[in-house]
DNA sequence: ACTAGGAGCGCG
DNA sequence: AAAGCGCGCTCCTAGT
């Protein structure tokens, strides 16, 4: 006796939930029927690292296998390891969890994705590659859902939308339902299947789409990039509990003094913009600047700019308030199971295709504070170590447009916004000048304005303007090619930009000022991707704790952390467009924070 | 109870 | 002529 097929909402998707032996032996008949790609997808208890797998589905078009895993865990090996092909939506996820569901050490678990991960292609990628942008950018978006409905069926539903329904129906929540409805639910089983199904179906329509893009290439090269950062989420990186535990005590109590002081100028919420600019209005302080909507805007740097005592106190408060909720109570709560950070990274994740990494946000722990940072340690008996490039954005410009004089100056190993002082203001330039030249550049960079660099710079308006004027006089092609690129986007119905490595960006009308950062950025991006690649071809990938954008955290023994060091940052350095790219290392010590602490 | 958008803030 | 870019996350507020 079977269990029953359970119908789909879908023309000819069917689910099959595996309960006995029976169920395995059709599975088993079934597994042995041959496939181009096998789709994974896993129902977990939560979003975190540790979550635990509560179902497996494996599918292909028509029909998803629906597993237990803390019963058919060795059938689930069995389709995994046998299979030539797997695709799965957000496959990290899906790879990280089943390692744990088939592997039972931490160097089992890397193996399982190293080895799955060859095989395994990721519709989120794909899904990149041909548009880049979330929902809220304009795109299709990258969600299952989204992708099911532009590319293979209008009519797809949405098992997310059902089974809060079905939650609700259970007296669950969206925070409960997850790790609390039956395993065998039959809606539950029945969208989870679905899902498996609809990767398939989905992996299927965008494959073509990509290569007839001419993005076979980049296919590859990507899900290399995710293999790299996957390993890096299993590692993990590993957290001075006792320390964050202390640190968090610390934060309360500034917090704590700070809200006190605010709220003796009646404000007792600090996090509350219309509250705090109220109580500064009421103090006879006048707040001139407004967001987009119309507030009054109560930034950090108009409380600066206030000096007053109430401004002090909130700043100080929401300094404290957000340390502790944003990062260590979070990187607490992740390392609460093995003392390690699992972060998601996320390779492609801007519309650029810049990293992002969540779970915690590691990427953007305060640098000006060190205590944050040194919550994140070293490995025992080894150092931090952090390797970046330097001035990537810049070479960057320099490789795309050509310009004789940047190039030049790269070339010549030259401190870039020094050289630029130089032609700009004279070989007597001063420090300030070389502030102004660097300004300049990153506002070439971002594509800012002189009115931005003013006030960026501190200068006088005519002072950025005529700055302006004399950088493109000193590198003439920057100029040239920024205009053209602006002026030559793809016109059809969508601009966009295509990058050195093939890559497509649209571009919203309106806003075509950005291309420029738009290919620089991106350019930057895949020079560091490819440098993670390098690094792994090197052998000296192990070592990566984190990516940061233009920067490799690394952990490394501590007697070998010069040599090292320097093997890696010279792995990573190279050449774009004949222009050097150039990495440095840096030794943190045992703590992250090491680097950013006030030497004494 | 849950969602969406705005504001703010940390990083590169 | 003018336009700073890209993220993740938290809190607040208003709306359903």
């Amino acid at each position: 006796m079977t269990t029953a097929t359970l119908d789909t909402p879908l023309a000819g998707a069917y689910v099959h939930p595996v309960r006995d032996h029976a169920d395995a032996d059709e599975f088993l008949d079934w597994l042995r029927c041959p496939r181009r790609v096998l789709a994974v997808d896993t129902e977990t208890t939560g979003l975190n690292y540790f979550d635990e797998v509560r179902l497996v589905q494996v599918g292909d078009a028509s029909d998803a296998w629906v597993l237990d895993p803390s019963r058919h865990d060795w059938l689930i090996e069995q389709a995994l390891r046998g299979s030539r092909r797997l695709v799965a939506h957000n496959a990290p996820f899906d790879l990280c969890h089943l390692a744990r569901v088939i592997g039972s050490s931490a160097a089992e678990h890397l193996e399982l994705v190293e080895d799955l991960g060859r095989k395994t292609f990721d519709t989120a990628l794909l899904s990149h590659l041909l548009d880049p942008r979330d929902r809220s950018q304009g795109g299709i978006g990258h969600a299952l859902k989204d992708l099911a409905r532009h590319y293979v069926d209008s009519a797809a539903p949405d098992g997310q939308e059902v089974l809060k329904d079905r939650f609700r129906e259970l007296g669950l929540t969206m925070s409960t339902g997850w790790a609390e409805i039956d395993r065998w639910d039959p809606d539950y089983v029945r969208y989870a299947g679905l899902d498996a199904i609809i990767t398939t179906r989905l992996f299927d329509a965008i494959l073509p789409k990509v290569l007839a893009r001419g993005h076979e290439d980049l296919v590859e090269f990507e899900h290399q990039v995710q293999r790299a950062t996957t390993a890096m989420t299993v590692r993990g990186m590993a957290v001075d509990r006792h320390y964050a535990d202390q640190l968090a005590l610390e934060l309360d109590e500034e917090r704590r003094g700070a809200e006190a002081e605010a709220a003796t100028y009646g404000v007792d919420n600090v996090n509350s913009t219309a509250q705090v600019a109220e109580a500064l209005t009421a103090r006879g302080i006048t707040l001139t600047e407004v967001t987009p909507s119309g507030q009054a805007k109560v930034d950090r740097a108009v409380l600066e700019a206030l000096d007053d005592p109430l401004a002090q106190a909130v700043l100080e408060a929401k300094t404290a308030s957000k340390a502790l909720t944003s990062w260590v109570t979070p990187i607490l709560d992740a390392a609460n199971r093995d003392g390690r950070c699992h972060p998601r990274i996320r390779t492609l994740a801007a519309r650029t295709g810049r990293m992002s990494i969540s779970g915690p946000p590691l990427q953007q722990l305060p640098a000006r504070d060190h205590r944050v940072r040194s919550c994140l340690i070293a490995e025992p008996g080894e150092v931090l170590i952090s390797v970046d490039f330097s001035q990537v954005e810049l070479r960057v410009l320099a490789a795309l447009s050509c310009d004789p004089r940047l190039m030049g100056a790269f070339d010549a190993g030259l401190d870039i916004h020094s050289a630029t002082a130089a032609t700009i203001f004279g070989p007597e330039f001063t420090a300030a000048h070389r502030q102004v030249a660097k300004a300049v550049a990153f506002g070439i960079v971002y594509g800012g304005g002189a009115a931005t660099l003013a006030r960026q710079a501190g200068v006088d308006r005519l002072v950025a303007e005529e700055a302006i004027l004399k950088f493109n006089r000193a590198y003439p092609k920057v100029r040239s090619w920024s205009k053209g690129l602006t002026s030559s986007l793809a016109w059809g119905s969508e601009p966009f930009l295509k990058t050195p490595t093939g890559r497509r960006i649209p571009v919203d009308t309106g806003t075509e000022y950005r291309s420029v950062n738009y290919i620089i950025q991106s350019t930057a991006r895949d020079v560091f991707a490819g440098a993670l690649l390098q690094l792994r071809a090197a052998g000296l990938d192990h070592y990566v704790r984190l990516p940061v954008h233009d920067e490799v955290v690394c952990s490394v023994p501590a007697p070998w952390a010069e040599e090292i060091g320097a093997e890696i940052a010279l792995v990573m350095s190279g050449t774009l467009g004949g222009v050097p790219i150039v990495a440095d290392f840096e030794v943190c010590g045992a703590r992250w924070g090491d680097k950013y602490a006030p030497k004494d």
